[in-house]
Order: structure tokens, then C-alpha cells, then sequence
RNA sequence: GAGGAUGUAGCUCAGUCGGUAGAGCAACGGACUUUUAAUCCGUAGGUCGCGGGUUCGAGCCCCGCCAUCCUCACCA
């Protein structure tokens, strides 16, 4: 099968007195700075003088014809060290044409029986697509004008035993993509590139908040009391306390138990689960920032996201206006700011206040509004008739008080909750409040909260030592949530949030 | 949870009307010191997702199950 001829070259690797498994591999340099140097190979005349070369990419360059005009001559270039997993192999004889690949690049590699001796030319005819292998070498380019290294030394570093996919068409199986990350990342283009821009990303909002003098905090994972959102929780045990706990749904309240302890700009960002459906927008476990600082409200909130994620575009590169699908975002500031209550107006033609007419839509959308608040007919009206139209970034302000219990009321209309979310292309990708620091009322409306929720939810339980903690008084704040791992699907044009988690939730096989 | 699509060699995919299972890449043997998905000659490789059924005969038709993807529902 498949295997045992890779098998019998590890023998024969191993035969010849190298290790198959290699080992530590000092000095190497990566292949993108490799070819950065480049500009460094010259053509040195045998009448004497070096000539630069010109550039080479251009199609159809024939060195010959170049070397030719110019007289009798040598190329000259670095010398090199590089590593690499062999992405293609093209044996002719006594010379080998290999094509490795680091994590910065690919680069060639021209191996003749001459240059590197008897001994290496051995091992490299062992060589199987998959292997990895180190070269020393001379930087230098082909007669067609290709970048490459012209090995003199060879380094056998690790075998693969189980072959790569097609080398042309790579794996496109979502689900063996999936399974098997680890070849989704080597031989899939752009998915090792956009999970290390899953990681500029992060490290750009952490810079950020480091800056303005946030401390970043772990609190507990395993919560008694799954509080903080309206989800459904995962549930386990603990053996010892005997006492079920719940996966954390969510960071809020811990984090705001640190502002009443003094903590005054703190954040978390990590892991939330949720116990609810799977999509492409949707997986069980995924990553949430959540910030709060003392002394602020939603409007300093507002300001910080957006430089966030100004800041996360100019670590990945490749300017503001960034494509999405079929669409193009464009993320340059100021990101427009509107009430809930003009994009009700704007987007589904109907005044915020106007019942009859709400009810109306709410009708033809699928929503009996028969005995409903007027808040809620209008936030169902929101999310199926103006979300989806906001293709943003538009930050959306004002919501109706009655949908906020964690949300401090607009001084000058108690029907209105300091909150904002930022909407691009349909999705909430942020969530802020002015956060609600009075300890009789956030009992109350966690307690209406409560009340309204179906029987089949009833494990959501009031969280009494939160509002305690309220009343030994939190400062007044301004709090937010944002979805990262949505926030690096619309930066990085992943379709998919499958396409921006690593290893995303499947059904074990065996 | 509901509906639709897909599942054939290690990978990417064909497979007509129900009649002996196909290609490319990868692998193996041979030729080749400037190739570019190298090329040329040859060889080998299959539990057609799993389980039933219909039929003289099933990759193909029927039933059930499994997995993945998409849409919807729950949700961010």
C-alpha cells in the first residue's frame, strides 16, 4: 500500500547513516527573507566586473539569451540555510528539482549529483513529497530565471510516511479541510496566511488596550450560575463539591465584579460556550473581548472599537477597504453612527413609534404582534428587516430600554438604553453599554428577565451575589463585547466562521 | 430539529440504459544535469460511506442509518 514503499526509504534513510527524524537545525533563515535577497545575486564577467541582474519575474526571461549578450561569466549569490517541507519534486536524472515550503514561502531548490557529492545525492533520490528536509547553499537563479537555492549541502530533517494530497489541486473536501487542519494549512493557499492573521488581529486589539492602560484577566470558566447573556449552556460536574457547573456563556459579570474590586480598565479575551445550533456564523465554543472601564460610558466604548479595529487592518496590511464575499467593506473612519430608531425608519419605511405600522410589518414578516410591547414588535422588526440591510460598519445607537437589562437609560428619555452595537455586513460584530451600576434595578429587571423565560431555560438562575456586589457600589462604566472571531471573518474575507477557528467542532469518527 | 446536496483508489474527479471499476496526480521500475503541476515508456493500486431489499445481475433502483456541506429554526 501506499505507505510501505515511504517506509522502506525511511530504512534506506536510516541506512545510510542519517536520522530520519532529524533533529535541532540551527542558522537556517526563513525562505521569505531568502528570497528578499534576491537583488543580492550578481553575474560576475569573466573579463572582470559585476553586473546586476535584472528583474527576473518577468515572463518568458531566458537567462541564456541575457548571459549571452552580456560575455562569459558566473552567477554569484549568498549563501544560504533554509528549511522546508518538499511541495514538489522534479527528478531529471542526475539532477533533482525540488520545491520546499517554510511557513514565510516556497523557494526551489536545484540539486545535481555533482554539486553535492555521491553521499547526499543518495539520500535525495529517498526523498518522497511531504519530507522535510534542510539545504545549504547558494542563492542564485536557473536558466529560466528562476530564485533558486543551488544546494551544496543536504539535511534530512523529518520523514512522512503518509503521502500529501494532490499536489495540484491540494485538499478541497470541506470535511477532510477540517479533520485534517494540519494539511488544510500546508497545502490549502491563504489558510496558513489568514490564521496568522487571526493572530495580528488579536495581538493589534491587545496592543491597543495595553496602551490605554487595560489589564487583561482570566476569571473562571466554570460557573455556578451561567449568567451574563441569554444562551444555553453547556453543562458538567465537579466530583469533589458534587455541584453541576455550567461552561461559561459569556465574561460579564466576573469582569464587573473586578470594576466594584477596583480593577478600573480590565478585560478578558477568551473562550465563551454556547449550547446552540452550528452555521457558518455559528460555532459551540468561540472568542469574545470583553473591556470595561470605570468613569466611561458606551461613547468611549464607540470611540475604542473603532480604533481597535483600525488598528487590527494596519497589523494585517492591505488598506481599509477590504473585500467580503461579493461585497467590498469599507472600513475607513469615521464608521457612521444612527439611532435605532431612524434605521427602523430608514430601512423598513416606518416610524419608530408608530404601533399600527410596526405591528403591520411584523405581520407580513411572520410575527403575530397580537398582545406584544411595542419594543418587542420593533425589534423583531430590527433584526429581520434592518439588520441584514446594514452593511456597515455602522455603529447603532439608542436601543429600546426594555431589551437592555444590563444597560443604563438615556438621561433624557428613559425609554432609551445607552447601548450601541456595530453592524457590517448583517452581523453584530461589537455590543456596548453604559453599564447599568444601580443594584435595585438591575435586580429588578434580572428578575423580569427571569420571569419571561421558558420553562425548558429554567436553569438561568438570578445571580445574587453579582447584585451584591453592586451594592457595595461599581463605578460608573462603559462595558463592551466583541466577536472576534467574526471581526477576523470580515477582515480577513473568510466566508466561513470555520474558516477562521482552527479546529471547529465536528463529530468525532473513529 | 426540518428540508436539499454530496459520499467511487492516498488526493482531485469521471462512471451513459442496471451487464467484468475508469482517468489524472501520488506510488513502484526504467530514461534524462536547467526543470516549473517536468516529460517519455512500463507496473501496481478498489469493503463504490454503512446495513438491508428488488433483480439472473446493483456504483447506478428502493428502504434505513452515518458523516459533511448549504438553507431554515435556536443563537453571536
Amino acid at each position: 500500500m501506499h505507505e510501505a514503499s515511504r517506509r522502506e526509504k525511511l530504512r534506506e534513510i536510516a541506512a545510510l547513516g542519517v536520522d530520519p527524524w532529524g533533529g535541532r537545525f540551527d542558522d537556517r533563515q526563513w525562505i521569505g527573507d531568502i528570497r528578499a535577497r534576491a537583488a543580492e545575486v550578481t553575474y560576475r564577467l569573466e573579463s572582470g566586473g559585476e553586473l546586476p541582474l535584472p528583474e527576473l519575474q518577468a515572463e518568458g526571461f531566458d537567462l541564456r539569451a541575457w548571459k549571452s549578450q552580456h560575455g562569459a561569466g558566473t552567477i554569484v549569490g549568498p549563501a544560504v540555510r533554509a528549511a522546508g517541507r518538499i511541495v514538489l519534486q522534479r527528478p531529471t536524472g542526475k539532477l533533482i528539482f525540488l520545491n520546499i515550503r517554510d511557513w514565510t514561502g516556497d523557494i526551489q531548490l536545484f540539486v545535481g549529483q555533482k554539486q553535492v557529492g555521491e553521499a547526499d545525492f543518495a539520500l535525495a533520490k529517498q526523498f518522497d513529497l511531504g519530507d522535510i528536509v534542510g539545504v545549504d547553499g547558494q542563492l542564485g537563479y536557473t536558466n529560466t530565471g528562476e530564485l533558486t537555492i543551488f544546494a551544496e549541502k543536504l539535511h534530512f530533517l523529518c520523514k512522512a510516511v503518509e503521502p500529501p494530497p494532490e499536489k495540484h489541486h491540494g485538499l478541497t473536501d470541506p470535511e477532510l479541510r477540517q479533520r485534517m487542519r494540519y494539511l488544510d494549512l500546508i497545502y490549502t493557499p491563504g489558510v496558513l496566511l489568514r490564521f496568522l492573521d487571526r493572530t495580528k488581529i488579536v495581538h493589534a486589539i491587545r496592543r491597543t488596550l495595553a496602551a490605554d492602560g487595560f489589564v487583561e484577566v482570566e476569571g473562571p470558566t466554570l460557573h455556578a450560575i451561567a449568567g451574563g447573556a441569554a444562551a444555553r449552556p453547556f453543562i458538567t460536574h465537579h466530583n469533589t463539591l458534587d455541584i453541576h457547573l455550567y461552561l461559561r456563556i459569556a465574561l460579564e459579570l466576573h469582569l464587573k465584579r473586578l470594576l466594584v474590586g477596583g480593577m478600573e480598565r480590565v478585560y478578558e479575551l477568551g473562550r465563551v460556550y454556547r449550547n446552540e445550533g452550528i452555521s457558518p456564523r455559528h460555532n459551540p465554543e468561540f472568542t469574545m473581548l470583553e473591556v470595561y472601564q470605570a468613569f466611561g460610558n458606551y461613547e468611549t466604548m464607540m470611540e475604542l472599537t473603532e480604533r481597535m479595529i483600525l488598528a487590527a487592518l494596519d497589523a494585517i496590511g492591505g488598506g481599509y477597504r477590504r473585500p467580503w464575499g461579493d461585497a467590498v467593506i469599507d472600513f475607513a473612519p469615521p464608521f457612521a453612527r444612527a439611532t435605532y430608531d431612524e434605521l427602523v425608519q430608514q430601512h423598513a419605511g416606518v416610524a419608530a413609534d408608530d404601533h399600527a405600522a410596526l405591528a403591520r410589518l411584523a405581520r407580513e414578516l411572520g410575527f403575530p404582534p397580537e398582545g406584544k410591547h411595542l419594543d418587542v414588535i420593533k425589534s423583531f422588526v430590527f433584526e429581520e428587516h434592518v439588520e441584514p440591510r446594514l452593511t456597515g460598519p455602522v455603529f447603532v445607537l439608542d436601543y429600546p430600554a426594555s431589551i437592555c437589562p444590563l444597560t443604563k437609560r438615556c438621561r433624557d428619555n428613559p425609554q432609551r438604553a445607552q447601548r450601541f452595537e456595530l453592524f457590517i455586513q448583517g452581523m453584530e460584530i461589537a455590543n456596548a453599554y453604559t453599564e447599568l451600576n444601580d443594584p435595585d434595578l438591575q435586580e429588578e429587571l434580572f428578575r423580569t428577565q427571569l420571569e419571561g423565560l421558558p420553562e425548558d431555560e429554567s436553569m438561568a438562575r438570578m445571580d445574587h451575589d453579582f447584585v451584591r456586589a453592586l451594592r457595595h457600589g461599581m463605578p460608573p462604566a462603559g462595558g463592551l463585547g466583541v466577536g472576534i472571531d467574526r471581526l477576523v471573518m470580515l477582515l480577513t474575507g473568510a466566508q466561513s466562521i470555520r474558516e477562521v477557528i482552527l479546529f471547529p467542532l465536528l463529530r468525532p469518527v473513529d
